[in-house]
DNA sequence: TTTTTATCGTAATTTTTTTATCGAATGTAT
DNA sequence: ATACATTCGATAAAAAAATTACGATAAAAA
């Protein structure tokens, strides 16, 4: 392999879905006042092994731990937030200002990580207008120059489905670069744009299988 | 092997993930009136490999495709439902009936395969009594009545981090065994209860990640 | 009917991810 | 000051997942 010196690494989907966890364990741990962790302490709060907590942050980490003390909390926390993303602040917008575009709008969860949803925009005369938590709903007729202006360069979609992909072409044409799409729909994107689909229905199906066949053995 | 009888085979938490795509992507092939479909076109929809569908496939589907032609769309929906649960019509119950846990009440994604969230409850007097969707929202004081008499198993909740593990224990004491979370906090559930806890913030973290890394390189 | 072609199913191989093991380092206690 | 316990980093081994390779078969074409 040649990236002996590209230290480009390349990072699994499996650790990425790990680093929040981490991050969000040494927040709190953070905030109880530690200073130090352990990768064992770490493994066991979300269930994993330790060798795998120290391979994930080795990635990530830019201070090793020490032997009998473990990670700087403080340390790891600040690589974590730079690596995920969490410094660069951003703005993002929502389509749709249905339940869940404004569940979106009031959700506590992003205060804490420099992502800010600013502006909820839908097509709904009845709607537009309100705020919720103190965000405007606006029109879709404003929608391009909003994005433009404040160069927003992520958007949520929550529309129906039929609207997600007129929706999702109109973002990428406003500028947007990435999109975390709620609608149960199959999107296509043109390249160079991340798009991610959550499937709401799909995942509490699968909570429901498991449980399911869980029942049955 | 000696599992030819025995055919309960063990199913990877990769293949889990890729199954609801599966099924996602065969049901709007059938609404559009395909009856067969090969592994090829199915891999393609969702950028994996069509052995690697077909590996996938075999582990659910009770008929072999067929050369030249693939695989019988209906049977194949049918055993993803099966598999998935889709088929064990489950009622489902929100706690929390806020942004989000309205969003729940109106999600229109879940009509489609036999999840129905009949229910939400809430501490607030000022939501109990509403109804979304043509769902209600009840006090949490009829919470256990409510989820004993119907026999409910799965819930979500969609409450502010500092009631997300009251509300679990709640759930679990009341016999719900599945529990989708939204809350952004780490829960603890006893041994047997399927816990899966979305943290919305993190997803959008990585993404905001994902596309902070895309344009520096 | 015979040939061609698209597609499957499975075995073998490779790659990726996780776990196990061990020497070295660094605090803490005696 | 010395011994001891804990934790790390690195490497090796194992397990899991994905890819490649290829023979078999059914439909379509000749």
């Amino acid at each position: 392999m040649e990236d002996t010196k590209e230290n480009k690494k390349e990072i699994s989907k499996a650790t990425m879905g790990r680093l929040p966890l981490y991050l969000r364990f040494l927040q709190e741990e953070r905030a109880k006042g530690a200073t130090f962790i352990s990768s064992s302490v770490i493994a066991q709060s979300i269930s994993v092994s330790s060798v795998l907590v120290r391979k994930d942050l080795e990635l990530v980490s830019t201070q090793a731990g020490k032997p009998r003390k473990g990670f700087p909390i403080a340390r790891l926390v600040a690589d974590l937030e730079r690596f995920l993303g969490y410094d660069n602040r951003s703005d993002v917008v929502v389509v749709g200002a249905g339940g869940l575009g404004k569940a979106f709008l009031g959700y506590e969860g992003f205060k804490n990580n420099g992502l800010s949803v600013v502006a909820a925009f839908d097509v709904d005369e009845r709607v537009i207008g309100q705020t919720v938590a103190g965000k405007p709903v606006y029109s879709m007729a404003d929608f391009e120059e909003f994005v433009f202006a404040r160069k927003i360069r992520i958007g949520i979609i929550a529309v129906p489905k039929a609207a997600a992909q007129v929706t999702l072409d109109r973002m990428v044409a406003a500028g947007i670069k990435a999109v975390w799409n709620f609608a149960p729909a199959t999107l296509v994107a043109p390249k160079g744009i991340v798009l991610k689909t959550e499937d709401l229905a799909a995942n509490l199906a699968i909570l429901s299988g498991r449980l399911y066949r869980l029942s049955e053995e």
